[in-house]
DNA sequence: GCCAACGTTGGC
DNA sequence: GCCAACGTTGGC
C-alpha cells in the first residue's frame, strides 16, 4: 500500500533573489515530471526522505487568493540531493549545503491529474470545524468519519509545514471531494471574495488563484520553480 | 498589508 | 542548552 502526502507550491509568481519563481497546477501539468527543489525546512526534508516510489501526492496551491488542493501527483524518484542548493545563482542557494555532505534533498514528482473540482482550503477548515452531523450543503456525502479525517489533517493545524503526511482516510475524502464537488462559494464561506460560482478548475475559468504581487525576497521552505528569468 | 503562529538564531 | 529576539509562513 502506498503512502500519501501533500505538497505545497505557490501558483503566483514572486521574485526571489531577482528571479521570478512560481509553480501552479498548470505549470505542473505542462512540465509533467519535476524535481521538488527548494524545500529548506528540516522537517519537510525528512518527510520527503520517507517518500517511496509510487506514493500519492496531493498538490496544494498556497499563498494565493483561495488556497486549496488543485491536483494529484505521484512520486517517481526517491530522495536525492537538492542540487539547487549548490548553485550560487539559484534562488534556493544555501551555502551551508555542501556537495560532499548535502543538507537538502528532494524527490521527483509526476503530474497525474487536476482536481475536477478544486478543493478550497477554507472549505476544509469549515468541515473540520463542523459538528459532523450537519455537513455543509451539497456535501451530504461527508459524514462523521470524513469530518474526523479532515480534522486530523496536518493541513488544518500545522499551517507552516509545506510537505506533510496524509492519512489514507483523509486522502479518500479529498479524492472524493475533488471528484464530486457539490459545494458553492456560499457553502465554502470564509473568504472575502464575492464569487457566486463554484470554484472549479475543470472549466475555462480559473478563479482560485489570487493575483497578489509580493516582491520581497524572503526565502521560504517551499518549492517554487518555473523561473522565467 | 496584517499579523498570529511558530521556527531559527545567537548571546549567555 | 535556555530563551529572548528575530525571521518566515501563509491565511485572511
Amino acid at each position: 500500500m502506498n503512502q500519501h502526502w501533500l505538497m505545497k507550491a505557490e501558483p503566483n509568481s514572486r521574485i526571489v533573489k531577482g528571479k521570478e519563481v512560481k509553480f501552479s497546477v498548470e505549470d505542473f501539468e505542462a512540465v509533467g515530471t519535476t524535481p521538488w527543489e527548494g524545500v529548506r525546512n528540516p522537517e519537510a526534508r525528512n518527510i520527503m526522505k520517507s517518500m517511496r516510489l509510487g506514493d500519492k501526492v496531493l498538490f496544494y496551491h498556497s499563498s494565493c487568493k483561495t488556497p486549496g488542493i488543485a491536483g494529484f501527483a505521484e512520486v517517481t524518484r526517491e530522495a536525492y540531493p537538492d542540487y539547487t542548493a549548490w548553485d550560487p545563482e539559484h534562488p534556493y542557494y544555501d551555502p551551508k549545503s555542501e556537495e560532499r555532505n548535502p543538507k537538502w534533498f528532494m524527490v521527483d514528482v509526476k503530474f497525474v491529474s487536476r482536481a475536477a473540482h478544486f478543493v478550497p482550503y477554507p472549505l476544509l477548515r469549515k468541515i473540520a470545524a463542523s459538528d459532523a452531523t450537519t455537513p455543509p450543503a451539497g456535501l451530504e456525502y461527508i459524514g462523521e468519519k470524513e469530518v474526523s479525517a479532515i480534522r486530523e489533517m496536518d493541513l488544518v493545524h500545522r499551517g507552516r509545514l509545506s510537505v506533510q503526511r496524509v492519512q489514507p482516510e483523509a486522502w479518500e475524502v479529498i479524492e472524493g471531494m475533488a471528484e464530486k464537488g457539490g459545494w458553492t462559494e456560499e457553502t465554502k464561506g470564509g473568504g472575502r471574495a464575492k464569487n457566486k460560482e463554484e470554484t472549479s478548475i475543470n472549466g475555462k475559468r480559473k478563479n482560485e488563484e489570487g493575483t497578489g504581487t509580493d516582491t520581497d525576497t524572503r526565502r521560504r521552505s517551499k518549492r517554487r520553480t518555473c523561473m522565467k528569468s
